[in-house]
DNA sequence: CAAACTTGTCATTCA
DNA sequence: AGTGAATGACAAGTT
């Protein structure tokens, strides 16, 4: 922030960054989509199971979600940086986004659009009254998915009208637009993500709080009322400068949205900041539809409404402030829920996608591909632009958290299954409205959801056998109880808690702690390393514990230079500080060193306890910090003039050795043993002040090279706890991508045996050739894996009492 | 000019 | 008891 050019008053100077900075994000979103960056919400909310998109996304998953990728894209395409943010050059975008619209603008996919729709959607509701179609697909709830529909399409182009703005990006376009592969997006979104660095977010999140201390109220988000200012608003464009700066906190909640993901800074968990974020997409929205609205005068109405949800959820949303109907999936999830498993969640969905992310990364890069989501990347991704090994970090991670990571991991758990299963009929609309519904949860196929997004109860009350359903009680349940149940229930429940709604907070966690180690281990391992290995062969970053002990081993080492030093000096202890060597290396030849960033920070000093005043007695023409040791002459004028050059180079030690007239060098003093040192004083006849200075000189110089191994010791061991937290969170991501396979599999082996069950259930009849009753009968293995068909009173009764296993009835 | 960093020093503790 | 190492705290200098 501080580095950004602010004219006038600080809230005016945030403003105009702001502006700037979410115009820069519209246009380049917009280029990119045109370009052919998918931006591809459909696939994601609509097949996604709204709870996860929730969680994911936030409530405003369908704004969040275009606003993700528009600040991505925004930033990774053509690197509009909110610091350098550049009044020409945002016009300049305009122009050329213009001109690439007018090459092809059939190229525009629809996703993208719908991207776009989002923003529109608050514009939509503002141009929207106007436009009959865009209100009715709002009203009837047309989920994103809908984007594609043929009937929606229509609607949406019927808003390319407006050419008010210089960019008209016709409605059409989008929809014609061909889909652009994934792996075109990440790439996209790769590419832009190198400048978000964590100065970025930070940024970002001061923008969205001044937002909201600007005065954007949650009432902002309702949608109508949000309808009804974008009305009222509508005729007035956004030329105003009152209208700018609402363009400007709308901006901001664009980028807090969008930013909001990656950054890890507040610490604040998801579901707290989700209302925020609610409140600001609702200011952004209004701002951005006025914004949208002049700029792109295409008509999309329809796709807003993508996350209409069914009354009944959208009445749970009530609680989230933020607003639009996408919200209302969240509540979904049981209100029991606590909070801290949604954290957990959200931390096992963000592991898992950071595992995939640098999986992706080197593999595959169609999917997923830059997402080296790795806590710890991101970190360093956002930190330190420029050191950062993976610039795309923030990006990928972002863009798993809010699509592919979900299009992977969860569609492969409940697609299938849900296919197969009675619940195959539930296509991915219908599923985002009555994703809850009771339908689910009551045939088998309701078992993967309800084992993954569903509370955990409700698996482990089918492992007591007695299923709710009269119809079709849960004989799968019945059979895996004993054997398989039981863990396939407490992993239903991990993952359960895994995949509730408010991961944000967990996300947030962390991303959060990842910034700050990862920012640090990301930068301070590969500069510390660097230095240390070239210059002083200290422990570099990924140096253990053992390295500190070589420490030591390394001052005393007799170097050629120690060496040097020793027929320079005398007969001394060799004791060569490594810092000293390092010192002396780069002044010797600091070309050596040139570019190692370590090293030039290192510039100031460094001589350590380099005896600087036997070196410099003899070399005084080495170029030492002549200037810092200036400075401290002239602090102290005790010396005589003829001596100035010579204490130039000496420390406050050396000069007060010299002054007391000590025999002998400072450096002696300091590193002789004990025997030799006393001998030396022997030797001497000192008076008392000698003795007294030279053993403070010993002293001091002791401590003083035991502070900079104790301050090295520090920031090693600092940079091994971050390599070790590293370390930790991969392996965590690991686990728990095994884990959702493994869940994934006993998923579809229940899937498998449920059928099987049924099937043979069918096909069982009594002495009488009836069918069994499924609601009365039920199947159980017994020990000796023969099956046996069991009245499910009796079945209930052996739940009860594991113990005691009937092997009775019919076989 | 202030904040952040670096470095040296002192005081203290421990082995 | 003396010595050295380790370390927290502080101050001064640098960036």
């Amino acid at each position: 922030m501080a580095t950004v050019p602010r004219p006038g008053s600080r809230s005016t100077k945030m403003l105009y960054l702001k502006k700037y900075f979410t115009e820069g994000l519209i246009q380049f979103t917009i280029l990119l989509s045109l370009i052919g960056v998918r931006v591809d919400v459909d696939t994601y909310l609509s097949n996604q199971l709204p709870p996860l998109r929730e969680i994911i996304l936030g409530p405003s998953s369908a704004y969040t979600q275009t606003q993700f990728h528009n600040l991505r894209n925004t930033l990774d395409g053509y690197g509009i940086h909110p610091k350098s943010v550049d009044l020409d050059h945002f016009f300049t975008t305009r122009r050329l986004l213009n001109q690439v619209r007018q090459l092809d603008r059939l190229s525009v996919p629809s996703t993208e659009l719908s991207a776009w729709l989002v923003h529109r959607d608050s514009e939509t509701v503002v141009s929207a009254s106007s436009q009959s179609s865009a209100s009715i697909a709002l009203d009837n709830g047309a989920g994103l998915e809908d984007v594609d529909d043929p009937d929606a399409t229509p609607a949406m182009r019927g808003g390319s009208g407006a050419p008010e703005s210089t960019y008209n990006l016709n409605t059409a376009d989008s929809s014609l637009g061909a889909v652009a592969p994934e792996g075109t997006q990440e790439q996209g979104s790769r590419d832009g993500n190198d400048d978000l660095t964590k100065e970025d977010i930070d940024l970002i999140d001061i923008l969205w709080r001044q937002d909201i201390d600007l005065g954007a109220g949650r009432e902002v988000f309702n949608y109508s009322n949000r309808q009804k200012e974008s009305e009222e608003e509508k005729p007035s464009p956004p030329e105003s400068k009152d209208t700018d700066e609402e363009q400007e906190s709308w901006r901001n909640g664009v980028n807090l949205q969008e930013a909001q993901p990656v950054d890890g800074e507040t610490g604040e968990s998801i579901p707290e900041q989700l209302p925020g974020l609610g409140s600001q997409t609702s200011l952004s929205l209004q701002e951005c539809l006025r914004l949208l609205e002049a700029t792109f005068p295409f008509g999309e109405e329809s796709e807003f409404p993508a996350p209409v949800v069914a009354p009944e959820i959208a009445a749970s949303t009530d609680e989230v402030p933020s607003t639009s109907q996408a919200v209302p999936l969240a509540p979904q999830l049981p209100p029991a829920e606590p909070q801290l498993d949604l954290e957990q969640q959200w931390q096992d969905i963000m592991a898992i996608m950071e595992l995939q992310a640098m999986e992706v990364n080197n593999t595959n890069s169609s999917s997923v591909s830059g997402t080296s989501g790795t806590p710890e990347t991101n970190a360093e991704g956002s930190f330190g632009p420029a050191t950062r090994p993976t610039p795309i970090n923030q990006d990928v991670s972002l863009h798993q958290a809010s699509l592919p990571s979900c299009s992977q991991d969860f569609p492969p758990i409940f697609g299938p299954q849900l296919d197969s299963v009675s619940v195959a009929p539930r296509t991915a609309t219908p599923r985002l409205s009555s994703s809850n519904s009771t339908n689910v949860n009551s045939t088998f196929g309701a078992t993967n959801l309800t084992g993954i997004f569903l509370p955990p109860h409700i698996n482990s009350s089918s492992s007591n056998n007695i299923t709710s359903t009269p119809i079709l009680p849960d004989p799968f349940s019945t059979l895996l109880e004993e054997s398989m149940l039981d863990e396939i229930s407490l992993l239903d429940l991990a993952m359960e808690e895994g995949f509730s709604q408010a991961q944000a907070s967990q996300l947030e966690d962390e991303l959060d702690s990842d910034s700050g180690l990862s920012l640090d281990s990301s930068h301070s391992p590969a500069s510390p390393s660097s230095s240390e290995t070239s210059c002083s062969s200290a422990a570099s970053s990924s140096s253990t514990s053992a390295t500190f002990s070589e420490e030591g081993a390394v001052g005393y080492s007799t170097d050629s230079e120690v060496a040097t030093v020793e027929t320079e000096e005398g007969a001394v202890g060799g004791y060569q500080p490594e810092y000293s060597k390092l010192c002396r290396m780069s002044y010797q030849d600091p070309s050596q060193f040139h570019g190692l960033p370590q090293l030039d920070s290192i510039g100031h000093n460094h001589t350590y306890n380099l005896p600087l005043s036997s070196e410099f007695a003899e070399h005084p023409e080495l170029p030492i910090s002549s200037v810092k040791k200036t400075v401290r002459d002239k602090s102290s004028s005790k010396f005589q003039p003829s001596q100035e050059l010579l204490d130039k180079h000496a420390s406050r030690d050396e000069r007060r050795a010299r002054s007391m007239k000590i025999p002998f060098s400072n450096e002696k003093i300091i590193n002789l043993p004990v025997e030799e040192f006393n001998e030396l004083l022997a030797k001497h006849h000192l008076s008392e002040g000698q003795l007294a200075l030279i053993r403070d000189i010993r002293r001091r110089g002791k401590n003083k090279m035991a502070a900079q191994n104790c301050r090295k010791r520090k920031l090693d061991t600092i940079i091994n706890l971050e390599q070790g937290v590293h370390d930790l969170r991969r392996d965590k991501a690991r686990l728990l991508k095994e884990k959702m396979e493994f869940i994934r599999s006993i998923r579809q082996m229940k899937q498998k045996m449920q059928s099987l069950y049924q099937e043979v259930f069918t096909q069982l009849r009594d002495e009488e050739g009836r069918p069994y009753p499924p609601s009365e009968y039920s199947l159980q293995y017994s020990a000796d894996g023969s099956v046996l068909i069991m009245p499910r009173s009796v079945t209930a009764e052996q739940s009860r009492k594991p113990e005691k296993k009937q092997k009775d009835k019919k076989k």
